[in-house]
DNA sequence: GAGTGGTCTAGACCACGGA
DNA sequence: CCGTGGTCTAGACCACTCT
């Protein structure tokens, strides 16, 4: 059987290409949700008319991006916050504690509130006529009531996030906040860009911190993107390196 | 024909590892050189007694790995840091400038030494009995004369670079200083280990960087391996987020 | 045992680069 | 023109997981 790929002079793309935005689309589309298996190797490269080889590449292309989880015996299944934290192309956090022992840090909110966005920062959401965004601002420390290492203002534009209440947010456990963001609202974010810069600690962040002014700080401007590229959270993340450090690669 | 990989109980790992790891033997020796071109992929399936899809996967994931650059219609090279600057797996610059008509930074050293390594810090390298260590300090500014935005410290055992003198370093012009220790030491990179802290700019660095003090900076401390794991180099990068910022992800 | 993904082969055709 | 890598197919066997 001779490959489409040459016959259709139409489409420059390769197969496996076109494999793979078929299946994002139907992610896109919610025909595989969150934790849902696809079928299997054969059955997809029936459905698109193509070799279970190129099916395999296409596959193996998207479980690179953080798209899909493979497990060999069981199956294909879409990625999801909860049970593979590392679904997003970008790094989640970049910081870890000096001390060994201490693992995960503690993530309390400190404030909730819809608000008007202003600022130039702000307009970077691109929200529409007299749309609001709910602000919530996290600190985060190593231990219950320690010194707080992390500063944290999320941005959230309404309309992805209709009906958002500090109840839901606090209601339910969640491993990390994207987890929320996918379970409650099916927004996925896919994509995130950091942009990192050093700041001074001010006077009640300083005291929070534990720390005499003048402190320095790492900020890191974070906005993320839905897979159709939109703006979904926008978010400032203050990083007291006291005890943690930024771990860039390793 | 059947596959070596079912009969041959005694290795457990893929045909495809093992030849990736004969093809990174092959470089380690130096029967690859770096910008050296490969035989074609029959003639390597041939070597290695694989099919050509094996040597084709293993050969992938080098280049995925940056050890490698493939061409279409020329043939497979060993990257070097010359004509491949990711040649890396990590990144090398995290900072870009904020105005986009700047794209590269003057570097400028200010200073060589070769020194007993002292402090904590220094012993990271692993010197032998009674070694020494080089030390350079370089300036990066977006203009020349201008603003420094880098304070470099650049620590290097003696073994990896016997006779390194301040003339060597500033005779040729390397687009970056990796392709120096390539090109004249044989010294290349595969791997480095980037983790970053705030710190707080001295009075002297405050004036060449054309701040006011207290002015926060971003130190990366890297420790850059070659591919049997040695540090050839100890490195700590203070940058001064002031017309430049810290690129995670984009 | 049935079904899944993981590895490997042999062979085909196309697109690109340089002599 | 020839040699290179890039894509694709059809089919084989193995290893893992769950029932």
């Amino acid at each position: 059987m001779p490959s489409l790929y040459y016959s259709d002079a139409v489409c420059s793309k390769p197969l496996f290409e076109q494999v793979k935005e078929k299946i994002i689309d139907q992610i896109r589309k919610g025909v595989w949700q969150a934790n849902a298996m696809l079928p299997n190797e054969l059955a997809l490269a029936d459905m698109y008319s193509v070799s279970q080889g190129t099916v395999r590449r296409a596959l193996q292309a998207l479980v690179q991006e953080g798209i899909l989880v493979r497990h060999q015996g069981r199956g294909t299944f879409v990625a999801s916050f909860r049970r593979n934290v590392s679904n997003v192309k970008t790094r989640i956090n970049w910081f870890e504690s000096d001390d060994v022992t201490l693992k995960v840090g503690q993530s309390k909110i400190v404030s909730f509130e819809k608000i008007a966005p202003l600022g130039k920062v702000l307009q970077r959401v691109g929200t529409q006529q007299g749309e609001r965004v709910f602000h919530i601002r996290r600190e985060t420390s190593w231990a219950p009531n320690g010194e707080v290492v992390c500063f944290d203002d999320i941005y959230l534009p309404e309309r992805f996030y209709p009906g958002l209440t500090l109840e839901k947010l606090t209601s339910s456990d969640y491993p990390i906040i994207y987890a929320f963001y996918q379970e409650v609202y099916g927004v996925t974010v896919t994509h995130m860009q950091d942009v990192a810069r050093a700041v001074l600690l001010n006077l009640e962040q300083a005291q929070k911190a534990g720390v005499q002014t003048p402190f320095p700080g790492i900020m890191i401007q974070r906005t993320s993107h839905n897979s159709y590229g939109e703006i979904v959270e926008l978010r400032f993340l203050l990083n007291v390196t006291e005890n943690q450090s930024m771990i860039l690669s390793r």
